[in-house]
DNA sequence: CGGATGGTTGACACCTATCAAGGCCAGTGG
DNA sequence: CCACTGGCCTTGATAGGTGTCAACCATCCG
């Protein structure tokens, strides 16, 4: 199935690893050594007496859809890795609407900005299905990097593929229908989200329609319009926010 | 003046640094020394033995307007920081066709993403005015970070730079008529390349207009009209590249 | 029941992309 | 000198897309 480059790889962190028994050994002793993402684990590099302090100040959390990770303008507290669920950063303006910018899904990094920055949160993280969180606090994290560089490498290398991924979704909104870029982004979600019925593919949206009008750019009535062509379109099916697509297989430039 | 947040603050790095005896030492051994953004410079923090690495592959280098600095797809053969002039970040697409994603203005690194991932450019530089960049090459840069994580440290934060206008662009595509966008854009580049003449401020532009359709995303013809509409609004007047703005002062809500 | 929320639909004005044509200007070659 | 060309930019016509305002519906909840 083709993606669209602007949302990234959804499957860029599902990785299967072996190990070593060494690393075996070093894994029972890390906190993030049961996680799937241990390999590309920001902390995966801490090892030996730092990795007291790293599992001193780790902690997990568990958040109900809907549930704040962190508020917009709040000091930054720490790392947070997202394990389980789906996480999306918003903005509030001024005028009380709000930009949904991101979504992060297991394996990724959220709140790094306002970290490595040392200041405030400039977006809101709101989990919008069942999620857990594992959080490294802020105090420790800046000490854990002090003494060993190669986890801020690692968190620089998710940096660089935020930015990527930024100008590739400005790509997209600048060379791509709104139409056609709704498709992309709803066969996205059903890689994640989505689970076989039949011929077909089916999910339940994570998302809400302004929300999704958001990650396109437009206001939702737009939005709601968008879906009526494509559903006359006949690949897709909606239900409210069960989403059916009839093609498994389906290529960017078929819509 | 009031500054679209999108396009981040154009003085950032215009910076008057005091210095004290001992920096003044250090300066005069450092190839960043003489350059007034020393003080903000990723380099500033190498030091001692290091520095003799920094200035064996520091290599300045002049451009005409319109020269290339690196090609699409090509190797990352440095870190590159914008010493003097304006150099524009484009990719070029399968069909022909190509996007502008960001301008590069003196203090500003170029080039670090391909760097950081040790692959290749995924966009062209292209010298939009005369102008001057210091390189310093691959091999040498990773072995000064190896040695002075504070140097990493300072290329992260250019990346969270980086990313806060991403951002911001896209809440302004979001939020901001096209026609407000490109007011901001006009004046934003008026603060850098504007000069008063009476009680107007006039610049030559240093872009196309199809270089500036791209940065907001919307096609050449457009941009011709909306260049037609604020000129009839009475703030601007055009004179093919030449841009004349009328108040020196201007909020974003006037528009 | 009343109200809030989330979503859809309609009407309308406006904006934009697209295609086509033409103007302006610098460079080129007769 | 002129004609020609190509790049850059503007303008016009037109169809289609989008924002905005408003009404409406379904659902949930106190």
């Amino acid at each position: 199935m083709a993606f669209p480059d602007w949302l990234g790889d959804p499957h860029a962190l599902r990785l299967i690893h072996r190990k070593t028994p060494m690393q075996k050994t070093a894994m029972k002793q890390h906190p993030c050594g049961q996680c799937s993402f241990y390999a590309d684990s920001v902390w995966q590099p801490v090892a030996d007496g730092t990795v007291c302090v790293l599992s001193h100040s780790f902690s997990r959390r568990d958040l109900d859809a809907g549930q704040i990770l962190f508020e917009q303008d709040s000091e930054n507290c720490g790392v947070f890795c997202v394990s389980k669920g789906l996480i999306a950063l918003r903005t509030h303006h001024a005028d009380g609407s709000s930009t949904l910018l991101r979504l992060a899904y297991p394996g990724e990094i959220v709140g790094f900005r306002a970290f490595l920055r040392n200041g405030q949160h400039r977006t809101e993280a709101q989990a919008l299905i069942a999620s857990r969180v594992c959080t490294v606090a802020r105090r420790d994290a800046h000490q854990i990097i002090q003494a060993n560089p190669s986890v801020l490498a690692r968190l620089a290398s998710r940096c660089i593929k935020e930015i990527d991924q930024n100008h590739e979704r400005i790509i997209a909104a600048a060379t791509t229908s709104n139409k056609q870029r709704l498709a992309d982004l709803l066969l996205w979600l059903m890689e994640h989200h989505g689970e076989p019925a039949g011929d077909h593919f089916r999910m339940h949206l994570p998302l809400s329609r302004s929300d999704l009008a958001d990650l396109l750019g437009v206001q939702p009535e737009t939005l709601s319009r968008l879906i009526g062509r494509l559903e006359k379109d006949g690949l897709f099916s909606f239900i409210g926010r069960m989403v059916l697509v009839r093609a498994q297989r389906m290529a960017r430039t078929a819509v």
